[in-house]
DNA sequence: TCTGGGGTCCTAGGACCC
DNA sequence: TCTGGGGTCCTAGGACCC
């Protein structure tokens, strides 16, 4: 076993507040949320009066009065966080990346070159501070768990290094939402039987643990609060689904108003697929009704698609059924679609330009294949005059962007 | 004043096969 | 006629993460 502490956590501080604040520097030391409607982002200052992310804005500005909304700069955000990644790739290739602002890194290979992990931690967010303004926070310790909960613990704009051999102590002292695995529900399950630490948590019995949580969560959590993290760190991590969704306000349960919403989200997803050879055979949907309930229905397929037609028609059905089996449910507030099962078909694209489709890989007939083949050349004019140039634009249909699609395209994986 | 959008993983029941 | 058990896949719902 390892027994020193070479992984890296790396954490923006309230990464798109802090751009806010970066770019416009009569913002700093000031409560600001980045979003309107909801707060996509806080900074510190805002965080101090309950302000937090997902909460809607009037809730926002009710605990602070004096909150400060500004309009984000998604192009920006993208560009930043790329930046900060990079600066840790410099250190070491070993960089898996969780998100637009957090990263693990394996310095072990590395220390002959920079020094002590610690050392390089520091180099890290010095970097990041003078080359991009930004503050970082970084934990360091045996394992990602560990590492994770110590940049947590580290923030803000700090260095936590957690020693191997006080790692037990270090641990169980925390509350346990700190843990990766525990949210709103399992904390508040734990508290029922007064668990509150991860200390707690490491002696409750693992039947009553599993009686409470289930056995996964329970074989997960244990190994974590004993501190039995074996994960490892992952350069490459591909999609297993995409999906899309709009929240929609409050709308009548009819045609006219979920189809061109369906096909505005299965031409957003279709691109996406189609851009990376990928097609999937198991779509998805969702429908929130007015109360906020949702309900999903799903069909696997025996071929896998990405023609935004064959998914907008199968969406749709999907939703009809959905409708159906909820009679009494007159208003939708939000709809979604997912493709998962995913494959790639590399064939595909190498017989396109003769017209031809692999018998394996298209959805289903030659009816498919010219669906796929249009979606295509739709996509590459997209790509030379923009995405609203042709296609089943969300002005043309009608559909109201909540969010801008730079802020989406953030929170998408690589598929 | 009523809550965004992108994902992953787990559970439980049922169908179906051997 | 009733009995058995294991494995895989699909579906719906839910918790969680960023």
């Amino acid at each position: 076993m390892d027994t020193t502490a070479t992984i890296l956590h790396a954490d923006l501080d309230a990464f798109y507040a802090s751009v806010e604040q970066l770019l416009d520097p009569t913002l700093r030391g000031k409560p600001i949320a980045v979003g309107g409607g909801v707060v996509l982002a806080a900074s510190y200052e805002a965080k101090a009066f309950g302000v937090s992310g997902g909460m809607p804005g009037w809730r926002a500005r009710e605990l602070c009065p004096h909150l400060i909304f500004v309009d984000g700069h998604f192009k920006k955000y993208q560009r930043l966080g790329d930046a900060a990644i990079s600066v840790l790739t410099d250190f070491t290739p070993l960089v898996e990346r969780i998100s637009i602002d957090e990263a693990f890194a394996d310095v072990a290979g590395c220390t002959h070159l920079f020094g002590t992990p610690a050392k390089i931690a520091s180099a890290v967010r010095c970097r990041v501070r003078t080359e991009l303004g930004l503050p970082i926070s970084i934990g360091i310790a045996r394992t990602k768990h560990l590492a994770k909960i110590a940049s947590q613990v580290a923030k803000p704009d700090g260095l936590v290094v957690v020693d191997p051999a006080t790692e037990l102590a270090f641990l169980h002292d925390l509350p346990v939402e700190l843990m990766w695995g525990v949210g709103p529900v399992t904390r508040a399950r734990l508290a029922e039987i007064d668990v509150h630490t991860i200390g707690q948590l490491a002696q409750v019995p693992g039947w009553s643990l599993e009686q409470l949580l289930g056995r996964a969560a329970r074989d997960k959590l244990t190994a974590l609060a004993w501190n039995r993290d074996r994960r490892e760190i992952k350069t490459q991590r591909r999609a297993k689904s995409a999906g899309a969704q709009s929240a929609l306000g409050k709308k009548p349960a009819e045609e006219q108003v979920f189809r061109p919403a369906l096909r505005h989200l299965a031409d957003r997803i279709g691109t996406r697929l189609r851009a990376r050879f990928r097609s999937g055979r198991t779509v998805a949907v969702r429908v929130r009704f007015g109360d906020l309930r949702s309900v999903t229905r799903s069909v696997t397929l025996d071929a896998p698609i990405s023609a935004t037609a064959i998914l907008a028609e199968i969406a749709e059905e999907l939703v009809r059924r959905v409708l159906a089996d909820h009679p009494d449910e007159k208003i939708i507030s939000l709809l979604a679609i997912s493709v998962s099962h995913l494959e790639t078909c590399w064939d595909i694209q190498l017989e396109l330009p003769l017209g031809l489709g692999d018998e394996k890989c298209r959805p289903g007939t030659k009816r498919g294949m010219a669906r796929w083949s249009a979606d295509r050349a739709m996509d590459l004019i997209r790509d030379r005059f923009g995405y609203d140039a042709v296609g089943y634009g969300s002005v043309a249909l009608g559909v109201s962007r909540a969010v801008p699609d730079a802020f989406r395209e953030l929170a998408e994986k690589d598929l």
